[in-house]
DNA sequence: CAGCTGAGTGAACGGTGTTTACTTTCGCGG
DNA sequence: CCGCGAAAGTAAACACCGTTCACTCAGCTG
């Protein structure tokens, strides 16, 4: 009965995943635009019809695979935050997120270019419901709001002048309790991290020849140095 | 004869124009992807085939028209820049530029995303192509250039201390005159002001439901705070 | 006027997403 | 155990796409 019935869906799940791998090996191997129902059907030894029974469009197959890659993101800046173990504070936390951050987009440029590139054509609903808390996107952003929010609440987020909060009052409106000075803290940080990463993903400083990462790195030092240092416990 | 040809000669520059012309409607249109021959050439009343008299592959016609973007973009920034007078100070002449590039980005986002998003598949020497000084690409990071360049022989410019000014002695080196100094401070301003722009264009801040342009104004107004006055006249 | 050159055509090749109707496979309930 | 029904997969078609090739045709040149 149900177990059988889970046979079926097990087998299904497989077929499943089978698809998404091939489909993020042609996005590794030829990019975005490159990934094709026909193609991922060929290397199944199946046809293109068929994939209909587990996507209904491949705009589904990709929102899927954005879906999993935020996910794997997420856990490979997790994993290198809690590596500094328990009690570590919350700006090396933070530096270790961003670092694992760079170093995963850039280790995979497709995977990186997908999810922080302009949206395909279909594919613009992704991040327009990242409205929703448990959108990986969003879930995604929330770990680098965290470790912010205990900065602020021991008194350590410095005020940023140049920053207009009047204006920010509405931001994350999914996020009610969070004061309006970190919002500002994680825009205006993230904002640069993502320009250093997005520039060096798109190509738009090969012209100058330099090597981005002194930039990123500066992005970081910037930010700790703003932040007070830890009361000193006892 | 020079005469005749001449006459051939603008009639094929007026088909090239229509051609590119016809191509931005579709990239306004439809987004980068959808630029598409035969859809051009349909609009003309024509052939596929026939454009390949006027460019050797679609990718190429894709290139003409990021050069023509560049510098439709640099020549909208270069007069925001002049329309201050001829006395200006550089700080006004970058803060007007940097506006003017945001404003001409939203106004046209389906072309800026072509030239600041991925580079699409076969278009990828563009950007790399940028080495060249006469790229469209350099010209218009130059304009940005002088100004900060300006404001370094007025010992205006702060030093980055957050910036490894090692690993840039080989930035930008169709500049060699350029100190490291003036790269520093224009490769961190520009990447922060992209950071804002590209995360604009391509919806990464949409799940914020966030106004990005404080936070445009906010880059501008900590990087005007972070150079010296000028030294008053007389 | 003859001939060459450039512009444009039409058909073809191989690729794409998607839909439709059809067939095959296989687990489940009687 | 067997047949039913649902799920999986197929084949063909449609409408696109970039690109190539052989071809025509008009017009300028010598």
């Amino acid at each position: 009965m149900s177990d059988t019935s889970h046979r079926r869906e097990r087998l299904r799940e497989r077929t499943v995943t089978e698809i998404k791998e091939l489909a993020r090996a042609q996005l590794v191997a030829a990019g975005p635009a490159s990934i094709s129902l026909r193609a991922i059907a060929r290397d199944m030894g199946m046809t293109a019809a068929a994939l209909y029974r587990y996507f209904p469009a491949l705009d589904a197959l990709v929102i899927d695979l954005c879906t999993d890659l935020y996910g794997e993101l997420r856990q490979a800046c997790e994993a290198a935050r809690d590596a500094l173990g328990p009690g570590a504070d919350a700006v090396p936390r933070l530096v270790a997120m961003a670092r694992e951050l760079r170093r995963w987009a850039l280790d995979h440029r497709a995977e990186a270019t997908l999810i922080f590139g302009p949206p395909l054509p279909g594919v613009e609903q992704f991040h327009e419901l990242c409205v929703d808390l448990e959108h990986a996107g969003a879930r995604f952003g929330v770990i680098f709001i965290e470790p912010m929010t205990e900065l602020w609440r021991d008194g350590r987020l410095p005020a940023l002048g140049h920053v207009d909060l009047a204006h920010l009052d509405r931001a994350l409106p999914n996020l009610p309790d969070l004061p309006v000075e970190v919002a500002a803290v994680f825009l205006t940080s993230w904002t640069r991290l993502y320009g250093v990463l997005a520039a060096e993903l798109f190509d738009q400083l090969s012209w100058t020849g330099v090597d981005t990462e002194p930039l990123f790195e500066a992005e970081i030092a910037f930010f700790s140095a703003q932040v007070k240092p830890p009361s000193v416990a006892r």
